[in-house]
DNA sequence: CTTGCAACATTCCGCGTGGTATGTAAGGTT
DNA sequence: AACCTTACATACCACGCGGAATGTTGCAAG
């Protein structure tokens, strides 16, 4: 028998059923009872680590998403010199990691968790709100600030609008998740990143 | 006093009670209780009216938002010589629609109640799922049609692809809906839609 | 060895929910 | 005028929820 007393693991085991249930069931649908049973653990100890339901949506999205999003765009838009070449690794990353998502298995794509988070709860609760909106505008700002970066090494058209594009790139990612998962078909994602990456390679300068 | 049977409107103000609940706290979120008293009447009408709540949100689908796609898209571009006119008229007319939402007035932007509910209840709920696919297929197919059409009589690049340009038409609407509730950003919006309006300029020939 | 607190477990509770059972009256049909 | 169906209103219910109160135990410091 391993360790009785981990509060770490245990916050750790909380925060990931948690991320599970709201993913699959929405936050206002997620049950806490559910939580408990699938992270092993009692409503005592959850309730220990987490003041309510509302602080424990707050981290998932401080620990689990930003995270995520800080993984999948600001870190490699950070680190490249040129931010389009860039653009295209994510969206090739991105694709492949759909098609990994193995339907045999039962596993259905959801969606974006963060785009799933924000349609629901962002007009309900201000905490919500305020932390989407930060992740959101991170996302953004990575895009457009490594976008204007492009334009300065003449990598990128100069005549095109890096906030403009930095918005559209955001909400086509958050509509492509949002919609295939109603459709359930492949093919629609495979469109929509394609339609995406033409429009990435007419951000270089012809 | 008017008259006091008249099933045909208290059917209707169930209906439009029942929409706004729902397009403000996400069907799960939607209270019953809200409804009947939003509505001016008792639970037995609205039961009698329908058989349950799934029901309810299934004729808010079926009889507010089905009619609503139609004539925002469906049938603005059947009735188009040229598709990309049609398009251009649509983004124009949606952006006005937008800027009229007046915040002074407590009103805030809550995106797209399509997208809202398909985030929601897809994956939970199969009545859901499938008239939800239903709707975006008749919009997507609306699009891809049209522009098949205008292929046809060459006010359309024939190289370019129907159906994923479709999907993407498609994608940013929703995605720039979803995003734009959370940063309640006029800004976000005009971004969106003018890189999309200059993709949809990418389609004639040139 | 004891004390004390953090880390849990157990039990219980009030509340709002979707839904039902029953009552009642309006209005067309015969 | 009797009747019957539709269109509601009223009262009630079981259930699951989030959460609080309280009990118990491991573990480290003094």
């Amino acid at each position: 028998m391993p360790r009785v007393r981990d509060p770490k693991r245990t916050r750790r085991k909380v925060l990931e059923a948690s991320y599970r249930e709201f993913y699959r069931h929405g936050f206002q649908g997620g049950s806490i009872n559910r939580i408990v049973t699938a992270a092993g653990i009692t409503k005592g100890a959850l309730f220990h680590h987490f003041a309510g339901k509302n602080e424990l949506g707050y981290a998932v999205l401080d620990e689990f998403l930003t995270p995520a999003v800080n993984n999948w765009w600001v870190e490699p838009l950070h680190d490249a010199g040129d931010p389009v070449q860039a653009l295209r690794n994510i969206l090739k990353r991105f694709l492949k990691r759909i098609e990994e998502e193995d339907p045999e298995a039962g596993f259905l794509f959801n969606g974006c968790p963060i785009c799933n988070l924000a349609v629901e709860m962002s007009p309900l609760d201000e905490g919500f709100r305020e932390r989407l909106g930060t992740i959101y505008d991170t996302w953004h700002c990575a895009i457009s600030e490594a976008l204007e970066r492009g334009q300065a090494t003449a990598v990128v058209r100069s005549d095109i609008n890096p906030t403009a594009e930095a918005s559209f790139l955001v909400s086509i990612m958050a509509g492509s998740a949002s919609v295939g998962k109603v459709t359930q078909k492949m093919a629609f994602f495979r469109n929509c990143i394609k339609v995406a990456q033409i429009h990435v390679e007419s951000l270089v300068p012809s």
